[in-house]
DNA sequence: AAAAAAT
């Protein structure tokens, strides 16, 4: 570590903040971390939209530390991990429209997500946070191709500040010049890890980034997600880093410090399948009643569908939201959560990044999340990234896992030893008491 | 397998 950092390392524990993010940096610029919004020179404008808009106080710590490396000139790239529900989202969102010159009508920051949900969340974040900026923005998403679609030749170019959208359909306006990289100054790829990773969005990634990096040197590459595996830091290191060429900064969180303390997680085991259902019928769709808003995440669309038709033949109220039903059915589905008008939504791994709703406290995997090579393996990054749909912001919340068999079982010990973290065990999945036990030990009763 | 997207 370079000298720099260590008095960066110190500069943090002095703002309170005992945290296990160890930033690394290139190159001689000094940081400082930033303990109120005004340390970051923000226009008044942006100001204004923190304080009144999203009711911000301070910094969180992620914001704290990488706010400054991303506003302070020379503006390096970034390369950034923080915990879910810390608040990546304000660091790049907050990023992009201070970069942004107002009185420039061009695409200047470029926001890639992994999907149409993310994208459209991400959007309404940075509309409520730049309302008094005027600085303009585009969502790039695929449209339903059935009616009113116009085809991407047809439509008027690009001229708003800020794009955020999927890299399909990024490209797509890229390649068709109806999307000018020309004045980009700000680059973000959100869930960098997945839109890196091999079985991800690679391509399209890497693509947008050398187009946008080749026309405009100078474009600062934001990389944010909570998790980055060895495979996809060995990718980044042996790939983008030369995309990067000289400074970069980075920030990492060790695995093992990657669970949220606030967050209770528990494994539940039954005998057969058709105990799964059971278990959730007499017993979360209880608990959801009164704990707040719960995702029941399943492996494939198909089991979504069976889940939900079993809960709604049982008489219960629940929503499901997968890939295969149309944009219009999906947005409606993830709205009506948002605005509290369901409880519980089933989810493939569609939700299982980035969707951020504060009222979810209970998050159920019905399937465990397995590696798709191989499935007597587990797959630790969507684990991570489903238990963080509840608890935002340090709030309480529990996670029930459901395992049925030997294998469930050596998955879950493989999680737990991954992240060095014991996951408590509800003795019987048949008695209520033990499930209103383990809510009361994760605080949520 | 699921995610995007285009076919």
């Amino acid at each position: 570590m370079s000298s720099v950092s260590l008095l960066l390392a110190k500069l943090i524990t002095e703002a309170g903040y005992p945290t296990p993010i160890s930033p690394v940096t290139t190159g001689d610029t000094p940081y400082t971390s930033a303990v109120k919004f005004e340390d970051l020179n923000l226009s008044p404008e942006l100001l204004k939209g923190l304080y009144i808009q999203m009711n911000f106080e301070k910094p969180s710590k992620i914001q704290s530390i990488s706010l400054q490396m991303i506003l302070t000139p020379p503006f390096k790239n970034l390369i950034a991990q923080a915990h879910n529900g810390s608040g990546k989202t304000t660091c790049f969102v907050l990023g992009m429209l201070s970069r942004v010159d107002p009185k420039l009508i061009a695409p200047q920051a470029l926001c890639i997500c992994p999907t149409r949900e993310l994208a459209i969340q991400n959007m309404e974040v940075l509309l409520k946070m730049g309302k008094y900026t005027g600085i303009t923005s585009e969502l790039a998403l695929p449209t339903d191709n059935k009616k009113d679609y116009i085809s991407v030749s047809k439509r008027a170019p690009v001229i708003a500040q800020v794009i955020i959208g999927t890299p399909g359909t990024i490209n797509k306006w890229i390649k068709a010049k109806k999307l000018g990289t020309s004045q980009m100054k700000i680059l973000v790829f959100d869930e960098a890890d997945h839109m890196l990773a091999e079985s991800g969005f690679r391509e399209d990634s890497v693509r947008a980034m050398k187009e946008i990096v080749k026309e405009c040197p100078n474009c600062q590459v934001l990389l944010f997600s909570a998790t980055f595996n060895d495979k996809v830091k060995d990718f980044i290191s042996n790939n983008i880093k030369v995309i990067f060429k000289e400074e970069y900064n980075e920030l990492f969180v060790k695995k093992e410090e990657l669970s949220l303390e606030s967050l209770k997680q528990f494994k539940v085991k039954v005998p057969d399948e058709l105990s799964k259902i059971i278990v959730i019928k007499d017993k979360i769709m209880e608990i959801a009643e009164k704990v707040g808003q719960t995702i029941i995440f399943v492996r494939t669309r198909r089991s979504a569908e069976i889940l939900h038709e079993a809960l709604v033949k049982y008489g219960y109220e629940v929503t499901t939201i997968q890939g295969s039903l149309t944009l219009e059915h999906r947005d409606k589905i993830v709205k009506e959560f948002k605005d509290g008008l369901t409880q519980v939504l089933i989810s493939t791994d569609l939700l299982t990044r980035g969707f951020d709703q504060s009222k979810v406290n209970l998050v159920v995997n019905y399937d465990l999340p397995v590696n798709h090579e191989c499935d007597t393996k587990p797959d630790n990054e969507v684990y991570l990234h489903r238990i963080g749909r509840a608890g935002r912001f340090g709030r309480k919340g529990a996670v029930f896992n459901l395992l049925c068999g030997d294998t469930d079982e050596m998955i879950m010990k493989k999680i737990e030893h991954h992240f060095n973290h014991y996951v408590t065990e509800v003795p019987s999945w048949k008695s209520d008491e033990d499930f209103e036990d383990a809510l009361k030990k994760a605080g949520l009763m």
